[in-house]
DNA sequence: ATTAGTTCGTCAGGAGAGCGAACTAATGTC
DNA sequence: GACATTAGTTCGCTCTCCTGACGAACTAAT
């Protein structure tokens, strides 16, 4: 909460908490009168009146409407102006890029994906930076508007060594000197985080974690991954490796190959390789997940047998992330989790088996858009607090070097 | 941070916000003078003798000594006061009852230990108030004086019950209206709290993991539990069960007893009844897990053989947990935890094993006081908050029915 | 058509808080 | 004894907020 500004308990501060007090309110509910957020933030009138004549100046917010038809003089309804400033979100997948530009209200005004093609992290991140100004050129705005991005990708992203650490699926991800390649490529200010935690955060801001202050988003496809958010804000532990729960000790024996060192336990039995290494083992001709979980779908008991003993994996791995977080959801996405209607029973019979501890488990609302939509809720948060700080320490907008504001 | 009050954002938010920055630091650092805080917090001087001032009113600071033989007047050294108010803490064990009566740097002031022979929760809550006022009369003070109080019990404390769960060691104690009695019989505010986590409190506020804003204490005693800092703050979860590993389902197929299903899974092997079971499947005559460590410590290469097998458990644990928690460091602690020495070899080959999760691992440092400590280090935040409540609203002390202050 | 009632927003006055700069006073140093 | 150094205060100014009064505008009822 406290800034890294100059001044630290000074008159300003409060202006600026109070002003951050009425957008949260005209975001949250949308355009209100002077009164209307007087009796809502419990400020007296006059001061609502300069905080919004404040905001007004510097472009944040507006005049949205009027209300006629009323006793007493005509309202004047203010909201936020989305258009104010722009973030960006980019979203690193195996097989595509996705990368959006989105308001300040969080809304895409451009979106642009791609094949990721690349063998490289130059092609990458050079690809990446075509699709930004891609997803740009839809929004009619130049990318360089774009206060500041946040990218998702798997695997842990080291600050300190600027580089990404156990993403063997992108090739040549791993060398040192991302972060800034990136920031130099795309020409902003851009954090790094892993693709599932950012999905975490996208289904607390916009989908069914949406008002749960401590919940767990569990990704089963290709890998086996989870994303916590703790007090409303995205836990990522002391080296940004918290939810690896690909390493977590598996409570069955592991088949001895040589993937089972490499890529940790409970992952080469749940994620999706496990899942077709079982079909085959049951003997099924298929080769992926989907098609299990096809066939179980058109009744075949062979497949049914595979995907119920999935569920109790599952179920296994939820009833130990519950026994250290208590969360009040688990939220299930990823290729495999969100068959939960498949998977459901069989969930809920191995809770049944291992004591009490049993969240509600619900099945991921964004689907593929999670990850770039937590990329936006991330950026928002950074947009905001960048432009309050600068706010509370003064800097008039039309002088400012730092353009956050609609050229007029 | 916000504040309940009902002035959100009047400049006397700003007096408080920077009273509390000034005794933060005088807390931390020590009698300062005006100017050393001047410098040290960046306020301007006359802030500083402002805010000292009005904290020197109601008792909360008092002039502490005076530099001489430097140039300029001499030097006034301010410091917190700390009998201006005290707490109460209390842990409630299996076998024993510990109160602790501290002033606001947290200092004991009085204690008084006692055996718990309760047979039901009536007898436990009044020999609680007995201890309590035994300790209160140690420091000299009636219990009447004790702001607020924290109590450490085994179990999952439900508040919306008001009711304790998970706790089938202490008889009677899982009634409802328990914090009602508690209140009642203390005659102040109480806060029940899960005695493992106070431990991890304590901890990060006295011990092992201080200064250290992401990790876990896991407690292998009797049972198995294990209390979560994040941000520096105590995470409880959803309904205050983070952190019941021993619901975690167990990497090792478990004995079939009765036991197993109503004891949880990790808890029946890794708690000090399944190392004497183990013990006495390897042929060793022996009753409790102190003897068996006490043998293992002699060289007996049986009881070595246990103890090694109970590491690799405690390992396989703790790379659980940091799979989903990726804690900067583990503090262990219990009857059979304490014995970091014996284990550490085991715990760290299984470690080895299980792929590059390994925080670092060390004992507590706190021992048997572990939740007394950390019950005085919620006690005393709970209290500063009450303490500045009151000030932001603008209560004068002596005016006050809540006092706080010394009667002078 | 007039009047009463309601409501939005501003104005004016007062109080609390913070800061910088000048100032006082005490002490050491040369 | 002159000068530098330092702690703390006083003063003037700015910023913020709140309360209460007020003006303006519009509806609804007579």
């Amino acid at each position: 909460m406290r800034t890294r500004s100059d001044q630290l308990g000074s008159p300003r501060l409060l202006r600026v908490m109070n002003e951050r007090l009425l957008l949260d309110h005209l975001l949250v509910r949308g355009p209100a009168s002077r009164a209307d957020l007087a009796k809502i933030t419990g400020l007296s009138k006059p001061t609502v009146s300069a905080a919004l004549a404040g905001m007004e100046d510097s472009g944040l917010v507006h005049l949205a409407g009027e209300v006629l038809g009323r006793p007493g003089p005509v309202t004047s309804l203010y909201d936020v102006t989305a258009g104010a400033a722009h973030i960006g979100a980019v979203d690193i997948g195996r097989d595509w890029i996705r990368v959006a530009v989105a308001d300040l209200r969080g809304r895409f005004v451009g979106r642009k994906d791609g094949r990721n093609a690349a063998k490289n992290s130059e092609d990458l991140v050079s690809r990446v930076r075509e699709l930004a100004q891609a997803a740009a050129g839809q929004a009619g705005l130049p990318w360089t508007s774009v206060i500041t991005a946040v990218v998702g990708s798997p695997g842990v992203y080291d600050k300190d060594a600027d580089r990404m650490i156990f993403a063997p699926n992108l090739p040549g991800w791993e060398g040192s000197g991302l972060g800034d390649r990136l920031r130099t490529a795309l020409g902003v200010d851009v954090t790094i985080e892993n693709d599932i935690n950012l999905a975490a955060l996208g289904e607390h801001a916009y989908g069914a974690g949406h008002g749960i202050a401590n919940f767990a988003l569990v990704s089963i496809g290709t890998g086996v991954g989870m994303g916590i958010v703790v007090n409303g804000e995205l836990y990522v532990g002391a080296r940004g490796a918290a939810g690896e729960v690909s390493f977590l000790p598996a409570p069955e024996p592991v088949p001895a190959d040589d993937d089972t060192l490499r890529h940790g336990l409970t992952e080469s039995l749940a994620a999706a390789p496990g899942v077709v290494r079982a079909a085959r083992a049951a003997g099924l001709h298929l080769d992926t997940a989907k098609e299990v979980f096809t066939a179980a779908a058109e009744g075949d008991p062979a497949a049914l047998e595979v995907v119920h003993a999935e569920g109790r994996r599952i179920g296994g791995l939820i009833v130990a992330v519950a026994s250290v977080l208590d969360p009040e959801l688990v939220v299930l996405t990823g290729g495999v989790g969100h068959n939960l209607a498949l998977l459901g029973d069989a969930i809920t019979s191995r809770f049944a088996e291992l004591g009490p501890l049993r969240p509600r488990v619900v099945a991921s609302t964004l689907g593929d858009s999670g990850v770039l939509l937590g990329a936006v809720a991330r950026a928002l948060s950074q947009a905001w607090d960048h432009i309050f700080d600068l706010r509370q320490s003064g800097v008039q907008p039309r002088q400012s070097g730092v353009q956050y504001g609609m050229s007029r």
